[in-house]
DNA sequence: TTAACTATGTTATCGTTGTTAACATATGTT
DNA sequence: AACATATGTTAACAACGATAACATAGTTAA
């Protein structure tokens, strides 16, 4: 995202494929959903020929796993710039991330949903969780700020792991155009400051 | 689901492919996903040609579409076989739901995602959003109960989307893995009853 | 009974896709 | 300059979704 600048291959070579592979795919994910997405079409827009991307990767879940990883490292990135910007440790600052979460998904609904499908991972789901636990750190940081634990123990899991599943499952309702289901308009970001406060201890 | 009895064909004609197609790609999604399916394979499946199907469906999402809102119609029979258990209107019967659903995902994983993905039903959304609000009537009714409200009105809508969030957060999480990341084991029964509890209203 | 109509199959074919193998050309190292 | 390696290409494959042209079964009306 961001990138702009289309490099154009200068001859045989083509000097940043698998960067445009990835940067092409984000893209027509978007569009079309990782189902939509072939891999000649990335191919086309990179102006390349289609055997091309298997020396970068070696499949097309490859190249999408990719993708989905990516997208972990910014849902974080997201998170933590949305938390820094209200005092540490307290309900604002922990709505914040919910927002910061649902915003993720509501703004790249495909690649949301391809971060957490588990079968286009296969082999790699290691690799995956390991970035996805990095980006769940944020989270518990701040729900220990707010219990005024000193570290992340049992008790901040506890506490976290429901904030996670609520932002989640409004995340995959917003997107996949459930909302309208319920009949009334639902104001996401007040939602999730009411369910953030219910699902916290009061602290005093 | 729960047939048994395969059918076979008696000559040129089969006697009843449309319902033998649901029910293989049931059984060939929940076994490979919904991406991992093939109309070719479901016709192998009941012994068909490839073209057969297109007699019945006009393509293969039109297919997909059958199988999701007959998963929703089956969902909404366990919540409310679940609720039923219980007294009404209780955090029991409540949670009970809850699990209902979060089991229902735990049982069919791949036919819950499509019963919640939008792309695959483009063109029949209504349709589907239809059974969908029929089954999410189940909780409605028993919140209502439950805040002692003599009919769905504004008040029961606004406590009950908070928990369907949360138990379609954790139905994700469930069948994508991810309770791993939270690093401790989660009980998901305990899960559902403990946000049942905090996201209603304490009632006396 | 038979003729016509409709529903439901088949075979043959198309364009697209993911992937691999065999080959070609750059780039970097000795 | 010679070679090794990285990175492209073209050609081919099987599998898939879909359509068209054709065949047969079941149903209705004369």
């Amino acid at each position: 995202m961001a990138k702009g600048k289309i490099q154009k291959k200068s001859g045989y070579h083509h000097g940043n494929l698998r960067g445009q592979l990835v940067n092409a795919a984000g893209r027509l994910i978007e569009q079309n959903g990782p189902d939509g997405f072939s891999m000649s079409d990335a191919c086309r827009l990179a102006g390349v020929s289609t055997a091309a991307p298997y020396r970068h990767f070696s499949s097309k879940q490859d190249l999408l796993t990719e993708v989905a990883m990516d997208g972990l490292r910014r849902l974080g990135e997201d998170m933590e710039r949305q938390a820094s910007g209200h005092p540490r440790g307290t309900v604002q600052s922990i709505a914040a991330i919910g927002r910061a979460y649902v915003g993720f998904a509501i703004r790249e609904p495909h690649t949301f949903r391809l971060m957490f499908s588990t079968k286009e991972h296969a082999g790699r789901i290691d690799e995956l969780k390991a970035v996805g636990r990095g980006s769940y750190g944020v989270l518990l940081r701040e729900v220990a700020g707010y219990l005024g634990e000193p570290e992340i123990n049992e008790t901040v899991l506890r506490w976290s792991f429901p904030l996670w599943t609520q932002v989640h499952g409004l995340s995959f309702l917003s997107i996949d155009g459930k909302l309208e289901v319920t009949d009334f308009p639902v104001d996401i970001n007040e939602s999730i400051y009411i369910a953030t406060e219910r699902l916290l201890p009061a602290m005093e």
